[in-house]
DNA sequence: CGCGGTGTTGAGACCTGTCAAGACGTGTGG
DNA sequence: CCACACGTCTTGACAGGTCTCAACACCGCG
């Protein structure tokens, strides 16, 4: 579904169709990976780079205690490590959570299209601004809300960039995060996790059941996780 | 003093000299200003970057409860909002934490500048893209380290930084920061920073005074603060 | 000289972590 | 088809790290 990757892109600008070929010949491969497997593993040397059709990734980082740390949920469509193309080795791994179809990118064909496109190179340079921008909203979460703000806040975030890709129905989205999983995005433990998710759903606001997040009150979760989608840069403009 | 940002533009790749006389006539005007000002609003219409010749800056949010968190400290040499450029707007503040002198760099030249040399772009790129490397490592920090470790962590990003441009001496170096703010970029409260730096200067392994960090043993700080430079992508190669 | 910002200290509250045990559910092998 | 094993979820009791509130000391600057 490379098609949830130009929803992306051009929500943000204007796609011309020949950039959109040139984007659709990117794709050298497409390969499948299982659930919670670690697909690049920080330092490994790169010369591609993958795009997500299909499925839920995380940047994550370990720690020396056997810890782990989750910097960022991607989903269908994003453009997981396009930054690797300046990075040439990751500071992260990139791991799956569900089982994921991904589209192999070499990078020599990035340089080429951008060459050639060199608004097509704004354009992915953008979305790994916004990549940034959601790091930093992240950062806020951790340093200063509460363990209810920070998990409301973060059911509005995947709500928000879920729905770009037509993936929310209702308010309702499928969440295949295990409570450790997502005390890994927060900074909790499982067991304080499993006592904030009943705290919202004491509170009538989300309940997560079956792999399956179902917002009850959208405007009071938004409250309650002080969220403004602002940082996700959804608004079209030339770039 | 444009050359610390040549070196750390030199410390990731090459830069001939037509780059870089490209690079020194991208600064349209210097200005000055005062310590503790917002310099550029969240939402703020920018067709100008700034990149920061002399001092301290920060990325900045405000939070609903009047609360302040800090994503990102900027020193002499960063292109503190190169990634304006793409975004157009940013989704958080920019303020000054000394006196600062910046160099204003409109985007139109940016543009023009790398339309003509594609490798200053991809520079560029890589530049913003180490900066959201440091998110991430905030983001571990906030989410999994304790307060000892997180400033100890911190102390070490900065001393690692700051090299680059020549600013530490003897593992000392300058460190205007409150006490406060200092809080503002750890998630902490003034005093529980207050407590904490005097814990680290018991285990003899750093101390603040007069505006000054003396690192006392930089293997102890690295251990409690469990860094590693690795993020900060000092090695250079082709981009 | 006085004032405001900054740094320091203490006591107590609260949020989140730790440890431990058990329930639930699902897939696997016998 | 059952039995079991393993991961996940749930709950309780308690510990501990960090926050809050309050008071005071210090210091540079107007």
């Amino acid at each position: 579904m490379i098609e949830a990757h130009l929803k992306k892109l051009r929500i943000r600008d204007d796609v011309s169709p020949e950039e959109e070929s040139a984007i659709r010949a990117l794709v050298s491969e497409v390969r499948e990976y299982r659930p919670d497997k670690v697909v690049i593993r920080r330092g490994q040397e790169l010369n591609e780079s993958i795009l997500l059709l299909d499925g839920w990734m995380a940047r994550t980082k370990d720690l020396s205690d056997g810890g782990r740390q989750i910097s960022e949920l991607q989903f269908s469509g994003d453009f997981t490590d396009i930054h690797a193309f300046t990075l040439k080795k990751l500071d992260h791994n990139i791991a799956t959570i569900t089982p994921c179809r991904v589209a192999i990118v070499p990078h020599e064909r990035v340089r080429a299209t951008i060459d050639r496109f060199p608004h097509l190179g704004r354009l992915y340079w953008l979305m790994t601004n916004i990549d940034a921008a959601i790091h930093r909203e992240w950062t806020v979460s951790l340093g200063r809300r509460s363990a209810l703000g920070r998990m409301a806040h973060l059911f509005c975030e995947i709500r928000e960039r879920l729905q770009i890709s037509g993936l929310v129905e209702n308010d309702s989205y499928e969440f295949p995060l295990t409570q450790q999983e997502l005390g890994e995005c927060l900074g909790l433990t499982a067991v304080h996790v499993n006592r904030t998710l009943q705290e919202l759903r004491k509170r009538k606001l989300i309940e997560v059941e079956n792999r399956r997040a179902r917002i009850l009150d959208l405007p009071g979760l938004k409250f309650v996780g002080d969220f403004d989608p602002y940082y996700l840069y959804l608004e079209k403009r030339p770039r």
